[in-house]
DNA sequence: GGCAGAATTTGCGCTGGCGCAAACTCGGGG
DNA sequence: CCCCGAGTTTGCGCCAGCGCAAATTCTGCC
């Protein structure tokens, strides 16, 4: 396999402060794969083996229950590390990664993490952040699921999408990768029905447009208003 | 202030692989505070300025919205690392920390924390996999709420603190410190309400017995049942 | 170009659990 | 020892959102 560029990399925050010759370095015992669209890169409950850096595409990451419902967690976008399972100390990973498109990867394997943490104190100190970051958002999750209604949680999705992956057109804020109704209801503990509905009223209203496996937010200012609307209090 | 004593820390997971000398230096750059019942360790939302050791009593994580209402995040018991904003570098707490009874702590200040990492890795290595443990439940907690019903949310809840902080009496397991039913509903996205009519239920079944701050698991397994017993396939 | 399967929409009835309100009980402080 | 207030129990009505079912519309593949 012929080396790995460092243009790969150079331009990504997670490796802004390390000098080029060491950016070549840290590619040196990376691997590359492809994975083609719906193709899990690594599952639930397996051996951790490797942690990773998104280089193209969108990854899905998706907790399974014992009974077989799916919830997904979070989306990785391009650039991002996952499968950190190293950096805290698990031997397994927590849930599966699914290519939402097809994706491209670096992989390290698992042994590699401490040296390069401490070889390269900002790679670690911002994989660290970066699982803060997480920590944080799931939380937040939890507090949303304990304190929305069905339509403010819905509401404050689409808007999370729209900031982290999303993409400027003239109609909007275009959901950058194939988004199902039930991969919305998968991500708020609701029905792909409801979903369906919701979004249907918010079209009505020119809040969205939305097609098969297509969102795009037209009006972000009103979403945040419905993402807010406290009906109880 | 005279020295801290290293047999207040040598028993505790988080400082095992240490040499005791070296116990001893990390307590001098530590200060130990008392914080009664009910009082604030630290606030959401304020600067974060050191990071934690629980060595007696009892922590409740509470996350506030801007509307007031409260979701526990989780309990903190005795040996346990918390508040480690440091770590994750992040600058301000996440949520806040109120003493669930009088409580002791040891406190280092945030700037110390990546030398302490770097001079005693297991210290560092161990709190990254406190951190993981907690992303990993917190996650956890995401999925039951989006796929168990409230009865089944409860019975996980008392489970998990009778798992994490209960105590062994010879009527049952005993959760060590005062929960209201209202403490109950926070933290699983339910009311004070439901909380009690399902207490109720299950005293007269036996599963449990309980009074006004306190619940006793008497029947772990039944619990158990409980918290799988899917109504919906 | 047509077809099979996937994704979406929509109607309808039902119920788990919440909101509200009121009564009750217990434990600690004075 | 009594009283006050926090914590708890309980009744009742209601409705957001789910389960189920069927129709409809895409779209990628052959």
């Amino acid at each position: 396999m012929a080396a790995l560029d460092r243009s790969l990399i150079s331009r990504l925050p997670l490796f802004q402060g390390m000098a080029p010759e060491e950016q070549s370095e840290i590619l040196r015992s990376a691997r590359s794969s492809r994975y083609a669209k719906d193709s899990w890169i690594f599952e639930q409950d397996t051996d951790a083996h490797s942690f990773f850096v998104l280089i193209a595409g969108h990854i899905r990451v998706v907790r399974t229950t014992p009974d077989g419902q799916q919830v997904i967690a979070r989306y990785i976008s391009e650039g991002e590390i996952f499968g950190v399972a190293a950096a805290l100390g698990r031997t397994t990973y927590p849930a599966s990664a699914v290519a939402a498109v097809d994706c491209v990867v670096l992989a390290w394997p698992n042994g590699l993490w401490p040296e390069l943490a401490r070889r390269f104190p900002t790679f670690g100190a911002t994989t660290y952040r970066t699982v803060g970051n997480r920590l944080q958002e799931t939380q937040t999750r939890v507090v949303e699921m304990s304190t929305e209604q069905v339509e403010q949680r819905v509401a404050h999705a689409l808007l999370r999408l729209a900031n982290q992956t999303g993409r400027k057109t003239e109609s909007g804020i275009e959901i950058d990768f194939p988004i199902s109704r039930q991969d919305i209801a998968e991500m708020t503990g609701t029905t792909l029905h409801t979903v369906s509905r919701l979004l249907t009223k918010w079209e009505e209203n020119g809040i969205i447009v939305s097609g098969r496996q297509k969102v795009t937010v037209k009006d972000a200012h009103r979403l945040v208003v419905l993402s807010e609307n406290r009906t109880k209090g």
